[in-house]
RNA sequence: CGCGGGGUAGAGCAGUUGGCAGCUCGCCAGGCCCAUAACCUGGAGGUCGUGGGUUCAAGUCCCACCCCCGCAACCA
């Protein structure tokens, strides 16, 4: 199986600040399990960059638009490499791939007859890099999402693209494919959009008016707008233009992770973008001759800071570096995903970050290994406990604990709320899960008290001692997309390779028993340390 | 009739197909002592925004209404 995951590509007028590292890690996450999970994974992030937004900055920052650029764009994709962001490409829009893709895509859209001039005279507005219709206008003829900022009425001739021919396929598309977009209320909220204004787009801007973006080709006085190109950078990333081969390998994208706030590109725009090309490039074509679209688009909601819009006049954005040494960055990631259920909107809040760091992280699942390991050392000479891995003996059937088969449940459980991107329902599963979890891990404790066990019954200590760390074990694969580094340590402190992955298969790791009774433990480290200390 | 989100225990949130109202934190009481003053048990605390309706049964479906939040720029 492949697995082709892409975060949108980010404007470059200013660097990363927390909203953009939250779809960027939940892209990572994603990218992660799969991997983990022997999928062929293709993970793509990038910038965009034939934005006027990126014009305006270089300019105000004095520098010369290519200089600009490629400093911005370092920027961005350092900030990913420095937190452990997995990306497998870096696409920018300016890039000669990307432009030999749009050249190409643009071609068969027009080859489609979907593409014609017009002249007109619109209402434009420059936050949104929209033109707006007379019934999008607020009363007082502004903008509703940029009232304070005067309007450009345009007139001039430009290239259209046909999506109302599109209309009934898309909506055709939405019907058939319930899961397209994720999650269902974007899925209502974007139908209702196609159906009520789904009206054709102009692509293309004079070259006069605007100092970037790509030409039209065949026409050096109109440059492509923005979006029309932008999307197009799923596409040039895995070879569409310059690569058969391997846009046949990777091509659609298994998945487009948005923000609620651009679905209205990904989800009809786009569609009827790579349907009217698809009828020229058979490229685009599955076999029977269906334009490859994406599988699925995931819309995730917005957070505010402290309750408050992230805003730089309450200088309130935040950046990840600066965050990362406040906290743990696993910590941080772990945060953004249990609190926040993936595709709603949340809160960003530093007292829950140490309130979920000191309860769920240290309290919770730290402590377990720390007392399980300390236990099994100072009971078992320093070692694993020696048991024997026969099921039959794994049954602690006085206790609450589900056993062997309540961990299979779990995985069975964890492994389907990855598939389908439900990050949070995996970890309140992992923490809080009926059967195996890690609040029923300390139970056990509680219940077969190993500490004063050992004195009369060293047998059912090693049982107890080893079903414990063996869920840790397990644990830490389960969590390894969301906290990669506190997985690797887990992993360590049982006194194993966290390497393994790359030559095991995910059946055998997640298979109960990986962990080898008799095996050292090393001794153990507090995993996560108590804050501000 | 601009767009969108939301109103569930003190706080923060879950609640797919309608079927005795859950989770985490906090609080109170108790237990335990292996462990990061950590762990476990029990308890108090909610007329699920309001009013109607459908139903044997509604937080969950339908209608109306009230209230809160975001929407200059930056911006996932």
């Amino acid at each position: 199986m492949k697995y082709y995951i892409t975060t949108p590509i980010y404007y470059v007028n200013d660097k990363p600040h927390i909203g953009s590292t939250y779809t960027t890690v939940a892209a990572d996450i994603l990218a992660r399990a799969h991997r983990l999970r022997g999928d062929n994974t293709f993970f793509l992030t990038g910038t965009d960059e034939n934005s006027q937004k990126s014009v305006v900055a270089a300019e105000k920052s004095g520098k010369n638009l290519d200089v600009y650029l490629n400093e911005m764009a370092a920027i961005w994709e350092n900030t990913w490499k420095e937190l452990g962001v997995s990306f497998d490409d870096f696409i920018r829009t300016t890039e000669e791939r990307h432009h030999k893709a749009v050249d190409r895509f643009w071609k068969a859209v027009e080859k489609s007859g979907d593409i014609y001039k017009d002249t007109y005279e619109r209402h434009y507005c420059v936050g949104c890099e929209d033109f707006k219709t007379d019934s999008e206008l607020n009363k007082d003829d502004r903008c509703p999402l940029h009232p304070n900022k005067d309007l450009d009425l345009v007139q001039e001739e430009n290239y259209f693209f046909k999506a109302s021919a599109y209309k009934d396929d898309i909506l055709q598309l939405f019907h058939n494919h319930q899961n397209f977009i994720q999650p269902p209320k974007r899925l209502n909220e974007i139908r209702s959009y196609v159906k009520n204004g789904f009206a054709d787009f102009s692509i293309s801007r004079e070259a006069k008016k605007v100092t970037c973006g790509i030409p039209v080709p065949g026409d050096d006085s109109q440059r492509i707008y923005v979006w029309f190109d932008a999307l197009i950078n799923y596409m040039s990333a895995v070879g569409y233009g310059t690569d058969d081969e391997l846009f046949k390998k990777w091509w659609p994208a298994n998945l487009h992770l948005v923000g609620k706030d651009i679905i209205k590109f990904h989800c009809a725009l786009w569609p009827a973008m790579i349907m009217s090309a698809a009828k020229n490039d058979p490229l685009l074509q599955n076999d029977d001759g269906s334009p490859k679209l994406p599988e699925q688009i995931f819309a995730h909601g917005f957070f505010t800071i402290e309750g408050q819009k992230m805003s730089k006049s309450l200088g309130n954005v935040i950046d990840p570096l600066e965050l990362a040494k406040e906290y743990p960055f696993d910590a941080i990631r772990y945060f953004f995903f249990r609190e926040i259920g993936f595709g709603n909107d949340g809160n960003f809040d530093r007292a829950r970050i140490a309130e979920r760091y000191q309860s769920d992280l240290a309290n919770t699942l730290g402590n377990l290994l720390n007392r399980a390991v300390n236990m099994s050392r100072k009971y078992f000479d320093g070692k694993v406990p020696l048991v024997s891995l026969d099921s039959q003996i794994h049954k602690l059937s006085d206790s609450s604990w589900g056993d062997v088969e309540a961990v299979e449940t779990l995985w069975q459980q964890v492994d389907e709320y990855y598939k389908t991107a439900r990050i949070d329902l995996a970890l309140e599963a992992i923490w809080n899960g009926e059967g195996a979890s890690l609040i029923l891990a300390n139970r056990l404790v509680e219940e077969t008290k190993p500490f004063k066990l050992i004195k009369e019954d060293p047998e059912k200590t090693a049982l107890v001692l080893y079903t414990l760390l063996e869920f840790c074990r397990n644990v830490a694969w389960m969590i390894e997309p969301v906290m990669p580094k506190i997985s690797a340590d887990i992993i360590k402190q049982l006194g194993q390779n966290p390497n393994i992955i790359h030559q095991t298969k995910f059946t055998d790791l997640k298979k109960w028993g990986g962990l080898e009774p008799g095996s050292d433990l090393p001794e153990p480290k507090i995993l996560f340390p108590r804050l501000g200390e």
